[in-house]
DNA sequence: GTCATTCAAGAAAACGTTTTCTCGGATTTT
DNA sequence: AAAATCCGAGAAAACGTTTTCTTGAATGAC
């Protein structure tokens, strides 16, 4: 079951084993389909552990996401596996579900392993946890909230983009009190959300009442609770845009709850567009940031920094677009909150 | 930062730190503080590889999910990672998406990193396909299709309890023509849920009409199309039971499109039980599959076959019951469709 | 025909651990 | 007090590979 025992019945040296296995060239092809045949024949699967010790590339990749739970990141996973596969590397998952003592343990699992590189897909958590994966010079990839450093690269989500289309699709319908349910603040992402959709307010003068923003924690039981928040205003927001969808179907579940009606008296936008928001009850309008192509993004990052000779001085920036999907959770506002007249065509669905 | 430079550091034997590490006790105590304050000093982190390598044991549990995108395996991978991390186990998680490629890849994979034994939560796709870590004798875990060999344990589930639970919470609002939605056929587990079905009807002396036995695969999609056949029927089924809860998203979805009225004009029950459920509109009542509790089998069953000294010569056999989570998704049956009045209190909720 | 060169393939070293073997000093036994 | 036992810790072997070093045969040059 060794590669002592191939060579052995191929009547060769381990070495010439090893050799036929990687491909080296010099080997004869007559050895070479001797030795491939006694593999074949044993059924011989190279030991890795054994491989990444001599050649010290584990060819594993660590990879970290603030909750597995959460639709939103098993589309990063699969999307990451994917291509981790096409490229033989391993993928070591960690979910941290927000708990910063797993996320110093699986930072530990992850060296004891010697992942030669990890993609932290958290949105922004308390980043001297990572200390011990920089100090060891492992190649990271952030989302949004990576600092400058060698090795270390980014993928810079252009928020305002998408947000701003779905402020201006809502100003269309005429919309003007539009509130805006964010993500714990402590989130940079969550922060970064917040200011664009603040930005996009005020870029086509329409005033953003500071109770309308409301601060969530991108669950659904967050949904339910903000909106319930928002419905008690004297002076009703009829619009809400939602930092991740999780967020806005909880405001969906919550509005039928309370007989508002989506979309006729509350238009609602999500954040993420996970695959369900389109399965939604109704199909959930979204501002898209494509899972997928965060996942190959954050994979390349990695892999090109471990391919490179000389590590990159300030890491690399990666830049991915946002936009609006349009669904059927938007519609014009209710008769007697409008008062302008600006309205746009709204774009064919 | 090797073991060699703590040794030396320390003036000790790598073998007196690799003692210290494992915490033989024949170490005194006055060097294994030393060593390990030298441990703590370069953050020296032991290379698992390494360890494994010549321990024989890499400490690491394989995971096969059929589709990690879909919610229902999510926490199934939480909860199997809470307790492997517990135990100091790795887990190499891999998503088949329903390719025989794929999943004959991750095997591969799996034994090419020497896992200690393998949890295949797929739910009965092609069996030969894990022959190799059979003939290898790793150590299996399978949800109700594994077959009775030495090392190999299975997760039987009780579809009957709760499904009869469903059909008989049916029965007492007075549905007689209820339709059952199964997944695709193919799977053991789809089979035995529909064959619950059909002898739960039958316990309790209504007919199953085969046209209300629908083919659907576990997903929304399938569920939408399934929802407009059974609309097409002349005398329409007043409730629907979904294999899984997929599919029960999907009717709702189209329930919605073609105004008709959940659970007014029909009532729906899911099966699985995801978090989701519950988040539904109006919520999803659901017969609860505990994932948790299929984590915490599934890895006990590995745990404990590993610990063995002898193998388990038929492999162990554990069950997980299930059960009706009551919610909103059900109701009376119109009154045009009643006939018998063996109407039970629906139990509070 | 001899000598230098090339090249395929074997021997051996190396990777970083755990574990067995060995040794020398301390403790116990008689 | 000598012999037997115990025990803590170092030396060395082992795990299964890759890779460097070595060797010997074949090829080519003159």
């Amino acid at each position: 079951m060794s590669i002592h025992e191939v060579a052995r019945r191929a009547k060769v040296s381990i070495a010439t084993v090893s050799r036929t296995i990687n491909g080296v060239s010099t080997v004869t092809p007559q050895l070479s389909r001797r030795v491939w045949r006694v593999i074949e024949e044993l059924g011989y699967y190279p030991n890795t552990q054994a491989r990444s010790l001599v050649s010290g590339r584990s060819r594993i990749f660590g990879l970290i996401v603030s909750e597995i739970t959460n639709p939103f990141f098993p589309e990063i996973i699969q999307g990451f596996e994917d291509i981790a596969v096409q490229n033989n590397y391993e993928i070591l998952t960690t979910s941290t579900v927000h708990d910063p003592k797993r996320i110093a343990l699986s930072v530990r699992r992850m060296i004891e392993r010697r992942v030669e590189g990890v993609a932290i897909v958290t949105f922004g958590m308390e980043e001297a946890l990572f200390d011990d994966l920089k100090t060891r010079k492992i190649p990271l990839v952030f989302i949004d909230v990576g600092p400058p450093l060698p090795r270390i690269s980014n993928i810079r989500i252009d928020y305002q983009h998408g947000i701003r289309e779905a402020v201006q699709h809502l100003a269309a319908l005429c919309h003007e009190r539009i509130a805006f349910i964010s993500g714990p603040l402590i989130l940079k992402s969550a922060m970064a959300r917040q200011r664009a959709f603040i930005e996009s307010m005020e870029e086509i003068g329409l005033a953003v009442d500071p109770n309308h923003l409301i601060e969530g924690d991108h669950t659904m039981e967050g949904g339910i609770k903000a909106l319930k928040k928002i419905l008690q205003f004297p002076k009703r927001p009829t619009a809400v845009i939602c930092s991740n969808d999780m967020t806005a179907i909880g405001v969906m579940r919550q509005s039928y709850e309370e007989g508002v009606h989506i979309p006729r008296d509350l238009s609602l936008i999500g954040f993420d567009d996970i695959r369900l928001a389109q399965f939604m009850i109704p199909p959930l309008t979204s501002v898209k940031m494509s899972q997928t192509e965060i996942a190959r993004m954050a994979f390349n990052a990695l892999l090109s920094e471990v391919q490179r000779d000389i590590p990159s001085p300030d890491g690399t920036e990666y830049v991915l677009r946002t936009s609006l999907a349009l669904r059927d959770s938007t519609a014009m506002a209710p008769a007697g909150a409008r008062k302008k007249v600006a309205i746009l065509k709204k774009s064919a669905d």
